[in-house]
DNA sequence: CTGAAAGCGCTTACAG
DNA sequence: CTGAAAGCGCTTACAG
């Protein structure tokens, strides 16, 4: 059906070799001017490109990276992803993106699928099962082939690789030091992401940290059981605590507890503050507008790519691993004081 | 680096022939029983699996569908990314996703990128660019080289080829309907995407037609001309005109309606029902939460996943085209009466 | 300066 | 029942 011109197609019509006209193509010195110029005429002509998959099987190169994401409903990786695929085709670097929804099956069908359509390298942010059940073989399949991986957000000690992730207990520790800084003492921290995540269990560390040296300042957690409930969870429990401020570990948290306030009654930020995680839609398109932890998705994607394109690159044997931190920032909207 | 277990290193250990391996992991019949299972032994010992560049080298098929998204941090085709990679990897199929950000640019080197990395099909979302300039010409390469194509949402008859639409129109007409039904009789529409969307054209129709047939029934259209300042210009438009409704064409559109009438002290919907497209996170989380059209992204996702797959699998000289509309449907939440 | 040959990892028609 | 050979489209060391 699709027929692509090809190195012997040309050099048929210019009784040339399939040697030389390949040669000549890459503007080989040995090869005559004349040659070069006649190959690359008939070339343009019939807009000649190299069939890439036999290219990638000489060279067992493929110029693509695989990469595996949790989810790409939530903004955060939908963000990251634009970050990585821009970083990449800067690069020459092609992107297959896998989505496991959160499953550990599929990502370790993922894996092995990538791996054998040939990827270059990974990119990975973990399923919440995965670190769940910390089991990670499939990661170590690869390493054992020395694939290089770069695992962002999402990542395990289990695995040596490098590692792009943000400073969630800081950022959490900022945000709570903010809302104190206010005029906050009845705080509380609201998840709907599982505590099984290494984010939630950083941020909400950074959360007790704070709290725990300052003894005016009470922290309550809420960590939401029922995601088909999380509205009405979150509804009694601010009716039930008489909070002043609410961190909400991750976007969804953040939003519903704005609008719970708001059904409630409750004056935003004059009654309650609150500060949300993840800059994204919701963000930025509540009433009033949230006050939020921005990770820099787009940075953070871009700055795995980078890393495993500098590995692919530039491969050496004796490469060590390192774990870069991005700074996150407290964006201040209206929903604080 | 990666060195994989091939054939060749298969046969020289079992003492056969590459040829005589190849057949036996098929289970060819010629094959004897006894050598089949020695070999499946061997090759489940080494995990063996056929490296897929060289298969597809030689079948000249890739098990791959190329996919062209216009952006990804929009929920709608989020979703139906995700609907195209369930219905693809269902069929033994992989994905590689590429995001043209609305970029007629951008369309045309990763349809050509990914042409000449031999993906078998395409699905694709039209840029925004692409549809203002209609200039397809980087399809018509594609028809002419046999390769299919299916077209989702944003589609163009220039090009012949499957298509599967919403039935943008109609939503629009039953949403307009709605609103007068509910006794609402001053109705805006307003959109924050361009104008030469088809979607957008498409859905403006359908409002237009219904209230031209009801002599009571007002229409005001405020097409957002700054994306930087889309609160501002909504906020006046709402405060000069005095609406009973809004339709928003877009999520963002119907989101900040939301949003500006709660700043200006309407009551939703005792004072003004909005109603948006495109059923994402924003509906789900505005206070009140907002009725919306759902085009049922996921399933629009699928389904043309589904008919490129067909298409792939039995090809035919004499296949003729189809366009499938996807039909709507108005979920009721709490912006309306 | 040009070309024949081997090889990347597979499949398959053909021979024995 | 097994294997040698050709070929998918390219690259590259080697020969002339």
């Amino acid at each position: 059906m699709r027929k692509k011109v090809t190195l012997k197609q040309l050099a048929k019509e210019l009784n040339l070799s399939i040697s030389t006209v390949s040669k000549s193509l890459k503007n080989d010195p040995e090869i005559s001017e004349k040659t070069i110029n006649r190959v690359h005429e008939l070339a343009n002509f019939y807009n000649y490109k190299p069939n890439a998959l036999a290219v990638s099987l000489k060279s067992n190169k493929t110029k693509t990276i695989g990469v595996i994401l949790p989810e790409i409903l939530n903004h955060f990786y939908a963000k990251a992803l634009f970050g990585i695929e821009q970083a990449a085709s800067k690069n020459g670097y092609k992107i297959v993106t896998c989505i496991t929804n959160e499953s550990h099956k599929k990502e370790i069908e993922y894996v092995e699928m990538l791996n054998y359509s040939s990827v270059d390298g990974f990119i990975v942010a973990l399923s919440q099962e995965t670190q769940m059940v910390n089991e990670l073989d499939h990661f170590k399949v690869l390493k054992r082939d020395n694939v290089p991986i770069v695992m962002f957000d999402r990542v395990s000690d289990e695995i040596e690789c490098d590692k792009v992730i943000v400073d969630d207990k800081i950022a959490s520790k900022n945000a709570i030091q903010y809302l104190i800084n206010t005029g906050c003492t009845k705080i509380a921290v609201i998840t709907t992401i599982s505590s099984d995540l290494s984010v939630a269990k950083l941020r909400l560390e950074g959360a007790r940290e704070i709290t725990d040296k300052n003894d005016n300042v009470s922290l309550i957690e809420l960590p939401v059981k029922d995601n088909n409930n999380v509205e009405d969870e979150i509804e009694k429990f601010l009716k039930d605590n008489n909070l002043d401020a609410v961190l909400g570990l991750d976007e969804t948290a953040a939003a519903v507890t704005i609008n719970m306030s708001l059904k409630l009654g409750y004056k935003i930020p004059k009654d309650i503050s609150v500060i949300g995680f993840t800059d994204g839609l919701l963000s930025r398109h509540s009433y009033p507008k949230l006050t939020t932890v921005s990770q820099h998705a787009e940075d953070l994607g871009a700055k795995a790519a980078q890393i495993l394109v500098n590995q692919l690159d530039n491969f050496s044997e004796n490469y060590k691993v390192k774990t870069e931190v991005v700074k996150t920032s407290l964006i201040l909207r209206n929903s604080t004081n």
